[in-house]
DNA sequence: GAGGCGGTGGCAGCAAGCTGCCATCGCGCC
DNA sequence: GGCGCGATGGCAGCTTGCTGCCACCGCCTC
């Protein structure tokens, strides 16, 4: 890493940008700002851990900021991921328009801006020029400021159901038990009660009869 | 039964008045009016078939009022009941006020007006006197304008449910097991399971998802 | 045609839920 | 005390729901 704050540096892959740019991120003192298309762009196995045992360590509390596309919401494992995120302080948004590029920031003095893949590799590029990292960081700004609070959100964008799905659905709020509704459907039992995981899974429930309260809650019956 | 269209015959008994007044109820040609307190009071076992075959018979159709006082909504047959009279075509309405004595009035020609229990059977005046006839009516007319349509009032009105139910709903909404629920409440499995379906039963719902729909539904949760 | 891939469905085994039956216990009442 | 009544909880057996595994099928690609 060079000492020219205006030489931007592009490290290739995850491994490298952990080795080399690690410190970077765990230095942030006051604030960590995160935007990204999906969860998987800055997996970053192990830095996590570090990142959030290095909060304990910050006099001011840390200011976390994370920016997602709603398709982070598509897959159980990332919301669950993002709830407990949330849970742990961090302010989590969603942004319908689709963000540009994923995006570090910290404390506003470094940038960290991730590439398209090249040959299986993405490349990430570490900038300290203060003009351009106060610049993405505005941009930043009016995205976040465009976004809506995750919880929010999730109350008021329902899951786009499939019309299989809504059939499921209307069998389940009928009440029938899983053979009838199977049968009426024309499905086996097995891709049947296949829907209803999938189902309950997309309405984050644990138990048939929390995914009814959420289907009522967001609408979907009726 | 006499011919004297001033002169009252009471009725000991269910049996005593299906066979002698029994060609009175069947005889309805426009409308057919009950209000009761509950539905045991006219059960009169057979009768109600028999009435439902009348009815294809009518030329114009014929007009179904039944009313009733909430408790009817509290044990499931009678819910399911109703359910079913309504699906017929029949009126449904609640009315909070109590109801004076059960009644019957038919094409506002002949009023059945049911009297206390004596010495355990409950008698049953035929009245076809026109001006009682018509007074009882305005008065079942009142109360029947000051009630509220089956559905409606079910709408508005959902159960009251009891610090342990809501707690127990409170656990199925978190999306606990049984067992982790049960133990939570200091209550044993079974009696938990108890109260659940006593749930269950209360929303008229067929299985968990179903129950959750309703909780939702009537805003039982939250 | 070979092979991969996504969707389906049968099967089996387990987990969870449901309910009838009965013993028990507390409580009010005679 | 004795009795009945309602609530509780253990037990057992059954139903329903859940899921991993595997085989199969249709489709696409090479």
């Amino acid at each position: 890493m060079t000492v020219d704050p205006d030489r931007n540096v592009t490290l290739r892959g995850e491994r490298e940008l952990v080795e080399r740019a690690g410190h970077l991120l765990l230095s942030a003192e006051r604030e960590f700002v995160c935007a990204a298309g999906d969860l998987k762009t800055w997996s970053m196995p192990g830095l996590r851990a570090r990142i959030a045992g290095a909060r304990h360590r910050t006099a001011p509390p840390l200011t976390v900021r994370k920016l997602f596309n709603p398709q982070v919401l598509d897959d159980e494992e990332s919301r669950r991921h993002l709830a407990e995120v949330a849970a742990r302080g961090a302010q989590v948004r969603i942004c319908t328009t689709g963000l540009p590029h994923e995006t570090i920031l910290v404390d506003g003095r470094i940038a960290i801006l991730a590439g398209p893949l090249v040959g299986g590799v993405r490349g990430y590029t570490v900038v300290r020029s203060p003009d351009v990292v106060r610049s993405v960081g505005s941009l930043f700004l009016a995205a976040w400021d465009a976004a809506t609070e995750l919880a929010e959100f999730r109350r008021t964008h329902p899951p786009v159901l499939g019309q299989e799905s809504r059939r499921v659905l209307a069998m389940l709020g009928a009440g029938h038990k899983d053979e009838a509704a199977a049968r009426e459907l024309g499905l086996s039992l097995r891709t049947y009660r296949r829907r209803v995981a999938e189902l309950m899974k997309l309405l984050d429930a644990g138990s048939r009869f929390e995914a009814g309260l959420r289907a009522r809650e967001l609408g979907l019956t009726g």
